[in-house]
DNA sequence: GTCCAGGATACTG
DNA sequence: CAGTATCATGGA
């Protein structure tokens, strides 16, 4: 199957973006051959895609485990436009930064880039509680032990693709089971929180989505135990896709703006905000591209 | 040993 | 209302 991209796309960063952590379980970057394959679930049960970029410039889509019908390819088609934001016209982005005095020294050198996302709500939830405050390497560990205990496997060439497991698989533990995979007591108090509101049908990607403006969504989440005002923008970044979410009191944010500004010190929040004043409508897309700045090459 | 990680909450003055 | 202690693991 083939999917036609969008003029300003980068394939290259999708596979940097998606290989940043080796030990990750829901999805493998061939490095080499330039493939990333993914398991998710489909309405007739488990679906594998492994994505390439074609020799004329679309994106091709393979289903090695099983001929999907039509139903299925149309999902998958689906699936990843939204996955990898294809959607999305980032010419008025463009246009901002070049006239943004931050901006303009960091997302000219990544054009294409999209903001990579995470199709479900819980997944994206619980990894951003899982990420509060420790580090990145701390929270790949802390995502990797969850879905390896409760997800749900697709082997294939050897190795399991996992599907993030269901709110409803985790609606059902106990907060020691949590603690057991190194969740401290807070954390594991919120993921249950959330899978337990997840569960009862209280909170839904669609039901958010319904909200309409930032706004209502943020105030919708942070309602939430354990979801303060970054969980819930970086949640709505990631998953509902505003491109104006803003995880301000992100310290990855701060680490790139002292980067790139050459500052010998993290900016302070009001100041990050009196920046972010102008990159409104595409907070996210900023924060994305900063982050990118930490990445070498 | 100390500090800090892609924060949130409860508590204090 | 603004500061502060606490969480609790792992790498530098």
């Amino acid at each position: 199957m083939r999917i036609s991209l969008p003029a300003d796309f980068r394939y290259d960063e999708v596979l940097l973006y998606l290989n940043r952590n080796a030990q990750e379980p829901l999805h493998a970057v061939d490095a080499e051959r330039r493939t990333v394959t993914k398991a998710f679930r489909g309405q007739r049960g488990p679906l594998l895609v492994r994505i390439a970029m074609a020799a004329d410039g679309e994106l091709d889509v393979a289903f090695p485990l099983a001929e999907p019908d039509e139903t299925e390819r149309a999902a998958a088609a689906h699936y990843i436009a939204e996955w990898l934001d294809l959607g999305r016209d980032l010419a008025p982005f463009y246009r901002l930064a070049e006239n943004d005095p931050i901006l303009r020294k960091v997302v000219p050198r990544y054009r294409g880039m999209r903001i990579v996302g995470v199709g479900d709500l819980f997944e994206a939830l619980a990894w951003a509680i899982a990420g509060q405050q420790i580090s990145l390497h701390v929270a790949y560990g802390l995502k990797k032990r969850l879905v390896e205990a409760y997800g749900d496997p697709v082997a294939f060439e050897g190795r399991d693709y996992w599907l993030f497991p269901e709110a409803a698989r985790i609606a059902g533990l106990a907060e020691e089971e949590l603690q057991a995979l190194k969740f401290t007591r807070s954390k594991a108090a919120y993921l249950l929180g959330v899978a337990k509101l997840m569960d009862a049908g209280e909170l839904s990607k669609s039901s958010l989505l319904a909200e309409g403006d930032l706004a209502a969504m943020e105030r919708r989440l942070t309602a939430i135990r354990g979801v303060g005002k970054w969980t819930a923008n970086y949640a709505v970044m990631r998953c509902l896709r505003h491109p104006d979410a803003f995880p301000l009191a992100d310290v990855g944010l701060h680490n790139a703006l002292k980067l790139v500004l050459g500052l010998d010190s993290k900016p302070s929040l009001a100041e990050i905000e009196r920046w972010a004043e102008s990159w409104a409508g595409w907070r996210a897309y900023a924060t994305f591209y900063l982050w990118r700045a930490l990445t070498p090459s």
